[in-house]
RNA sequence: GCCCCUGUAGCUCAGUGGAUAGAGCAUCGGUUUCCUAAACCGUGUGCGGCAGUUCGAUUCUGCCCAGGGGCGCCA
């Protein structure tokens, strides 16, 4: 669009002065002041120095080249400031950015091609069977699901999958914590006392194994929970089956075949070291049972046939399992850019102005389920997903309860449904929506008009940022921008008054279709519904 | 001690190698003879500190300070 058009243009002119190869840092972007123009690039201080010219004089001639190529919708060039260039452009720009939305419409706008039919395995969540889903994990199911929404309409092909660890400590601790409560006998040390456990106990058939008839139970209620918040996974891999199929055993042959695996202490050790990380880990404790790293190597191991880049999705105090898993991928030939993990640092919950401790041993958490049940999915959502995964998040419950009116996510909810309100009270005048093609819209000058195409225009380029950083929370802070610019146009441009010129209606009315294209797809990003009413 | 994340407005958080750093909440004050006021408009002392790289650093690098997380033959 006019941006590559522009950049492309720049590019041009910079060889045509004798720049062999144009620098990634020349970039065409939005200066923050108006006065600064539509458009701005900073061509001349990138590439002042290389052609031993002064940035202004570079300026000039850059700009005598610009002039001479008639870019579509240029209107004025000006040099301002140490030697940018910048663009001011007449308002019929935007009024193709609106063409397009609408002629693309929420299928095919903003779908780009830039992963390539690249297949991303994306696992997330993945807590151990043995209470219902902490808040933590909820932040990591709706990153995940959002994100892979956000791949998939950026051309990658996502594979979703949730890992349970059905074998172990931890499932074993957690059927003995059941029989306990069960039988009305103290709690195993480091077992289970939260009050589900309790729950769960008096459910329980008295001819069940307790670890099996638990981890189905843990895991339903973990579905279940996930489900509530539209989050759901292609693949569901059980550590037992790897085990069962032989796969770990595979994955021991193949890590001794690479030459990394000794024996030490009566136990089996991966030699980790040889790719960073701090110290050997144990593959095979001396007590001849796994550790959690080798089945877990035989599963990312099993991925890549679900996936040509595998992504884990952690919890910040899993963040130093990295490095061994990475080396254990490593030692079995795959290479560093095949690998990615993720850290989401850790949620914590306020209600009644406490911090609510999450933790499923000690009982004191909040399911998931609390969540959704005081918020409702879409605010669950939104809030998980209102800030960046690198910072410590803090839901305060009350908050999100209170704001109920004046919450973001109604705030641009209601964005959607004022459009669709619109609709139908154009339908109630009769006024009916003519052909784009044949509509007029250079009356649509108006700064608040402008300001709600060019977000539209931006779109395709926050998303493609948002996939390649892996950054969900991008679509939200462009989806509450889209939704501010909208409702103020709302305000400041009449549309179905009937004081206003037939043209500039349709325009408008135009104008709120595309709006309400670029809302759909940035809720849909998030997985957050977007009402035709509220 | 080592590793990861964070430090931006009273609070919760966005944001950018550039020319005047934003939003919501909170405060105070405005807006409705025809499109839903779940909206709009106005109101601000802020980039933890010190160096370095750069034409230019809040953004990149190093160190320091502060907060969170991790450093098991647990998962």
């Amino acid at each position: 669009m006019v941006r590559s058009q522009i950049l492309e243009a720049v590019r041009d002119a910079l060889q045509t002065l004798g720049v062999a190869e144009v620098p990634e840092a020349v970039t065409v972007e939005r200066p923050g002041n108006p006065d600064h123009g539509d458009w701005s690039t900073n061509a001349s201080l990138v590439c002042a120095k290389s052609l031993k010219k002064n940035p202004r004089q570079l300026g000039e001639e850059l700009m005598a080249i610009l002039v001479e190529a008639e870019l579509p919708h240029v209107e004025k060039l000006e040099i301002a400031g140490p030697g940018f260039i910048n663009f001011t452009l007449s308002p019929s720009w935007v009024h193709d950015v609106l063409r397009t939305v609408v002629a693309e419409g929420i299928e095919n706008y903003a779908r780009l091609h830039v992963g390539d039919g690249l297949e991303v395995n994306l696992e997330f969540v993945s807590s151990n069977p043995t209470g219902p889903l902490h808040a933590g994990g909820g932040r990591w199911g709706v990153f995940g699901d959002s994100l892979a929404r956000i791949m998939e309409r950026c051309g990658y092909i996502p594979h979703k999958e949730f890992y349970v660890n059905d074998r172990g400590t931890q499932t074993v601790l957690f059927g003995q914590s059941l029989v306990a409560r069960r039988d009305g006998i103290p709690v195993p040390a480091g077992g289970y006392e939260g009050e589900y456990v309790t729950e769960w106990a008096a459910e329980m058939p008295a001819t069940a194994d307790p670890t099996e008839w638990g981890i189905k139970r843990a895991l339903q209620e973990v579905e279940e929970s996930l489900a509530s918040m539209h989050v759901h996974f292609d693949t569901w891999s059980r550590e037992n089956a790897l085990v069962e199929s032989g796969a770990v055993e595979n994955t021991l042959i193949a890590l001794r075949q690479s030459g990394y695996v000794y024996e030490k202490d009566d136990a089996v050790w991966l030699a980790t070291t040889e790719f960073g990380d701090d110290k050997d880990r144990v593959l095979i404790k001396s007590d001849g049972d796994y550790t959690y790293l080798l089945p877990d190597v035989a599963y990312h191991r099993d991925k890549y046939n679900r996936g040509d880049l595998v992504i884990d999705i952690l919890g910040a105090d899993h963040h130093g399992y990295v490095p061994r898993m990475r080396a254990a991928l490593l030692a079995l030939g795959h290479e560093a850019d095949e690998y990615e993990a993720i850290i989401g640092q850790n949620v914590s919950l306020m209600r009644g102005g406490e911090e609510v401790k999450l933790s499923k041993r000690t009982g004191t958490m909040i399911a998931v389920d609390e969540l959704i049940d005081d918020l409702g999915p879409d605010v669950t959502r939104f809030a998980y997903l209102l800030q960046s995964i690198d910072t410590a998040q803090t839901i305060d419950i009350d908050v999100w309860k209170a704001q109920a009116g004046e919450n973001p996510v109604f705030y641009v909810q209601y964005a959607h449904a004022r459009i669709h309100a619109i609709g139908r009270e154009a339908a109630k005048r009769n006024i009916v929506l003519g052909d784009l093609a044949q509509t007029d819209l250079s009356g649509l000058v108006d700064p608040n008009e402008v300001a709600v195409l060019r977000d539209l225009h931006e779109l395709p380029e926050i998303l493609a940022g948002a996939a390649r950083d892996r950054a969900p929370h991008r679509i939200t802070t462009w989806v509450r921008g889209l939704a501010g610019n909208f409702h103020s146009f709302y305000a400041h441009c009449p549309i179905l008054r009937s004081d206003v010129d037939p043209d500039l209606q349709q325009a408008r009315l135009w104008l709120t279709e595309a709006t309400r294209i670029g809302l759909a797809i940035g809720l849909d990003l998030l997985g957050v519904n977007a009402p035709e009413e509220m």
